[in-house]
DNA sequence: AGCACGCCGACT
DNA sequence: GTCGGCGTGCTC
């Protein structure tokens, strides 16, 4: 018998299969999925079967797999294909796509410990008789021992007296037991069993309806609609079908609501999976899933892979979320991973999100997604009422960061001891060139994405296309001399805020205060029992938190994130502000958004006043199709990396002039430009894109490229397949 | 990736 | 002589 194996090292060169012998004493316990020790070139090396044939014609001697690394930790056959598909997705190497699946302490490298925890038990080793004998005999703490045995039979070793028990040990009265265990503890908490509304039932009910075969439902649901009890009901469902579900969120530490929720429905059965688990944690949460300990799994973008077998149903919560999308090798989306292993299983993905991706509403609406709508609050509670203020008005008051109309909010607030929110959108400003005073900024005129200013040269570029001018002294359309970086950190606004409001206390959150572990959760927690009357913070604050006691949002500089050279900043933009917006007045009191903008004739912050998706919908989707954006155009992404500048410039242009020739005519290849990050730790790196509709050649194509520089060890490529960011 | 092999310059 | 620099090639 023979096996195929991929071996540990993700390099081009070996990214194929290798063939073994199987020695007699393995053949019967060897499985495809395992993870094995091969020798591989004088030195052993680990790998996983992916085959095992009875034949195969032997060019040359070959040698014998050497060793199982782990009887127990098997892919299976619906794993082993989804690597393959992650492969094809993202042109990553087999074995990279493996790695990628497994959590880090089963990775195939230097894995020899055992990461399992054991918890030593104590236990009576000899019959009652010759116990109460004993007893009888002796007095003082072994005989308290015993008697205790003598009554539970088992108890911890670390409860007890060590000097005591190693006696007893000794003696052979006693044993000790290790007992695998465990480090996240779930607590049990009993979910209260709460009605649907009408709304709510009707989405339940219909993809109630799917629950055996394949669909993608997108849940479009407003802000506090109540998504979160109809995918618990649908996963109660599905359990009850002895199945098992699969819910995905974006970022754990923003979702522990959730989490909560979940566990106080179903207990010891969800297991949680997410970057901020110790290895050895993850470990422990991994084995579970692989027992069939746990039924539920939560987690985030890498949980797509957990290895839930029979599952029943896939749930991407916030489905327009970056996270989603891994952004190193390898490059895949989750909701894609997602849908392959629902097709696997022929059950239905739910897609659910209050500001679905454009893509995702796209799909619905050709009818490649069957679309859901959630319109009202689940509690009656009445959406916020919403308010623009103009900040080029306010800068000629002399209110710079605090507009009049959010300085009177804040202040009623604290009146009448409610909270509030304030959130600072910092998202990019760094190279964008703003006009303080108009809030002008410098668009492409080729790719309507904001131009990055190049300090060195004193010039504004595309990095898309490559467009390039010279930077103004004034500003072209107010022409003061006023163009600069706009940029305000959280710190300066706390600071701000406690001089003129001194009597309120407040809270900050932006990365600084949250780096260390569950930090992130004392600030919400303090800030929602009402120890703050301000909380200050980045877009980490606005994603699905509930505070009842909070009525005004204030978003100080709503445009910053408009203005990032990207032509997703539009959709990202509606998506934060309507989050942050939806964090006020989830309760039975009215809450107030405003929002402050040099742009108050901006469409999309008028979307988000209006809090109308569909409208937002309708405006950035004709911008899309004139600019040949998805969802009507594909978009690949090449990165031509070279610490040498005169390298990496020459190959991109060889790269795009090769793309161009080997496409169809109707893709459009634009570069090459530099890119974002042009320089970074040394490495110099430029941009082609490529838009495509239908061009079955793209893969190979790139494929083929990858395999061209795969040799080059001046240059090389990092491919995007369907980039988030360009 | 990681290691052997080989060819060349430098040094106790 | 021979130690060590790294370019090249190969791995079931």
């Amino acid at each position: 018998m023979y096996a195929y194996c991929v071996i540990e090292y993700p390099v081009k060169t070996l990214d194929k299969m290798f063939t073994y012998k199987i020695p007699d004493n393995l053949k019967a316990t060897l499985k495809v999925g395992m993870k094995v020790l091969v020798p591989f070139n004088n030195r052993l090396v680990h790998g996983i079967v992916l085959k095992i044939t009875n034949d195969y014609n032997e060019e040359y001697q070959l040698k014998e797999i050497s060793k199982i690394e782990d009887e127990f930790l098997v892919l299976n056959k619906e794993l082993l294909e989804l690597g393959n598909y992650l492969k094809e997705m993202t042109l990553c190497n087999l074995i990279t796509a493996y790695q990628t699946m497994l959590p880090s302490a089963l990775k195939i490298k230097n894995q020899e410990s055992d990461y399992n925890k054991y918890e030593a038990y104590v236990t009576l080793n000899k019959e009652k008789e010759e116990i109460l004998e004993f007893i009888a005999k002796h007095k003082g703490k072994k005989v308290d021992i015993l008697n205790q045995l003598l009554k539970t039979n088992k108890i911890k070793r670390s409860d007890l007296d060590s000097n005591s028990v190693r006696e007893l040990v000794k003696s052979d009265l006693v044993k000790i037991e290790k007992v695998k265990v465990y480090r996240l503890n779930t607590q049990e908490i009993k979910g209260e069993d709460k009605e649907l509304n009408k709304e709510q039932q009707q989405v339940y009910e219909e993809i109630l309806k799917s629950l055996n075969h394949q669909e993608i439902f997108l849940l479009h649901g407003i802000t506090g609609s109540g998504k979160t009890i109809i995918y618990i009901k649908l996963i109660l469902e599905v359990l009850r079908q002895n199945k098992t579900a699969l819910l995905l969120v974006p970022e754990i530490s923003l979702t522990e609501q959730i989490i909560n929720i979940f566990y106080s429905y179903f207990g010891k059965q969800v297991a949680i999976l997410h970057s901020g688990l110790s290895k050895t944690e993850k470990y422990d949460e991994y084995v579970k899933i692989l027992n069939k300990e746990v039924k539920i799994v939560i987690g985030t973008r890498s949980a797509v892979f957990a290895p839930l077998e029979n599952l029943g149903i896939i749930i991407i919560d916030e489905e327009h979320s970056d996270t989603y999308k891994q952004d190193t090798t390898p490059r895949y989306q989750a909701r894609d991973i997602a849908q392959k292993r629902c097709e696997y299983y022929n059950i239905p993905l739910v897609l659910g999100s209050a500001t679905p991706a454009i893509e995702s509403m796209a799909r619905a609406k050709k009818g490649v997604y069957t679309l859901l709508s959630l319109t009202k609050r689940a509690n009656n509670s009445t959406l916020p009422q919403c308010v623009i203020v103009d900040m080029a008005l306010e800068l000629k008051k002399r209110n710079f960061i605090i507009s009049e109309v959010l300085d009177k909010e804040i202040k009623k607030a604290l009146d009448k001891k409610e909270q509030s929110i304030l959130l600072l959108n910092r998202r990019g400003f760094s190279t964008v060139i703003t006009c303080s005073n108009c809030g002008f900024t410098y668009k492409c005129p080729n790719c309507e994405i904001s131009l990055i200013y190049h300090k060195t040269s004193n010039t504004l570029r595309c990095h898309y296309c490559g467009y390039t001018k010279i930077k103004d002294d004034i500003c072209p359309t107010c022409k003061e001399k006023a163009l600069n970086y706009l940029g305000l950190g959280t710190e300066k606004l706390e600071d701000l805020i406690k001089e003129k409001y001194p009597d309120a206390k407040t809270i900050r959150m932006d990365a600084d205060t949250t780096a260390t572990k569950g930090s992130h959760d004392r600030i919400i927690k303090s800030f929602r029992d009402g120890k703050y009357d301000i909380l200050i913070g980045t877009q980490m604050i606005s994603k699905g938190l509930d505070f009842p006691n909070c009525t005004l949002v204030g978003i100080i500089n709503a445009d910053t994130s408009l203005n990032i050279p990207d032509f997703r900043s539009g959709e990202r933009t509606f998506a934060l502000l309507s989050q942050a917006a939806g964090r006020a007045g989830r309760s039975n009191k009215e809450g107030k958004v405003i929002i402050q903008t040099f742009n108050p004739d901006n469409e999309i912050i008028k979307c988000v006043k209006e809090n109308d998706y569909n409208k937002f919908y309708a405006y950035e989707m004709p911008i899309r199709k004139v600019l040949k954006y998805p969802p009507y155009y594909y978009l690949a992404n090449i990165k031509v990396c070279s610490k040498d500048y005169e390298q990496a410039s020459a190959n991109a242009t060889k790269v795009a002039n090769y793309l161009r020739k080997k496409l169809d005519k109707e893709s459009i290849v634009l570069g090459p430009s530099t890119s974002l990050n042009f320089k970074l730790k040394n490495i110099y790196r430029f941009n082609i894109t490529i838009k495509y509709r239908f061009d079955k050649k793209i893969k190979i194509v790139l494929k083929e490229l990858d395999e061209i520089f795969s040799t080059n060890k001046e240059v090389f490529l990092n491919i995007d397949i369907n980039p988030l960011q360009v």
